[in-house]
DNA sequence: CGACATATTGAAGGGCTTCAAGCTACGTGG
DNA sequence: CCACGTAGCTTGAAGCCCTTCAATATGTCG
């Protein structure tokens, strides 16, 4: 979503075989950016989809399993959008396409998105993306190959960094 | 959700009659906080529901809306989380209540959680919470009585505030 | 009333943003 | 092929907003 004062938010990172997330609106508030040359966006209608999945229990069901996904990204998103710090940001970015890209071999991960890319997704600016980067690599963490090229040699510092601050409590709820 | 830092970033915010946000995995990672007294709380198993939603078209069209609207939330909440400066923020919370809230007469909003509560909703310190307030008060938007209670006197300084940071290009694209 | 949680207010410090200047990569045209 | 221009990226310095720590105030319940 663009802003006014020309920052953007980036709501949900979509990869191939992902689906967007709807809005409750008749509207469309949203923008979609394709980055990926060759991407296809499909659009389909909010009336026509309610109709199908009316009719088609299979078709609802997965609907339900998609939005469901969307939702989790989101939470996640609010999670690390919220609280921590500019170097954990980056750090649960890039585990986050680690997991979420087809993983070359031994942590190699092309990043998908440019830094400014990166830093609307994160709520930070280009130079704090940039610094932290530059961070980790000092750090031993990380290794810089060209500018979209990461190769993360300690995975197991960026997963208890952030581990360390998103712990959730585990809770169950009884029914 | 409860970190281990000590901070708490809060998901959702739900009033009476709202559906909880659902997650993805097979485990509930969230807790759910109920404020007010004599609040129910039903859960529903996730394979039961499945199940009927198969068999109730209306059930399962039901359960899309409701999704769909925690999604909303979730979206908006990320805007407002990932960007704006705090007295924005609280501000954007008072429009959300007093919209929310069955409202009374000329702006009067009573908040439903306290200052702690809003600050993990609003990934804010409780300090700075508070120093927005007075804030506005100071400015003369808002009225408090006790500190449950806001008078919103001047709702257009908020909401031209609002959307002055929040406004978003409206794009539509086609199908 | 006293005790405790909740709110407010102040002061110091830090992390991020902003502005500004190089730097790198890449494509285009001479 | 190389020069050049532009877009993306990095790095530095200054400033601001928020956080943190600390103290006081308010209000709530025994």
């Amino acid at each position: 979503m663009a802003r006014a004062d020309g920052h953007r938010q980036i709501v949900d990172l979509l990869l191939p075989g992902d689906f967007c997330g709807f809005t409750a609106g008749d509207e469309y508030d949203c923008t979609v950016d394709a980055i990926v040359e060759g991407t296809v966006v499909a659009g389909y209608p909010r009336r026509r989809v309610e109709m199908l999945a009316d009719q088609d229990p299979q078709l609802a069901r997965e609907i339900r399993e998609v939005t469901l996904g969307a939702m989790s990204r989101l939470q996640a998103q609010l999670l690390i959008v919220g609280r921590i710090t500019a170097v954990e940001k980056v750090g649960s970015f890039l585990l986050e396409m680690a997991a979420r890209m087809s993983e070359g071999p031994s942590g190699l991960v092309l990043l998908p998105i440019s830094r400014y890319d990166i830093a609307d997704y994160l709520a930070l600016s280009v130079e704090t993306v940039s610094r932290s980067l530059t961070d980790l690599k000092h750090r031993g963490v990380i290794v810089l190959s060209g500018t979209r090229c990461v190769k993360i040699v300690d995975q197991d510092a960026l997963r208890s960094e952030r581990d360390r601050s998103l712990a959730c409590a585990h809770h169950r709820w009884a029914h």
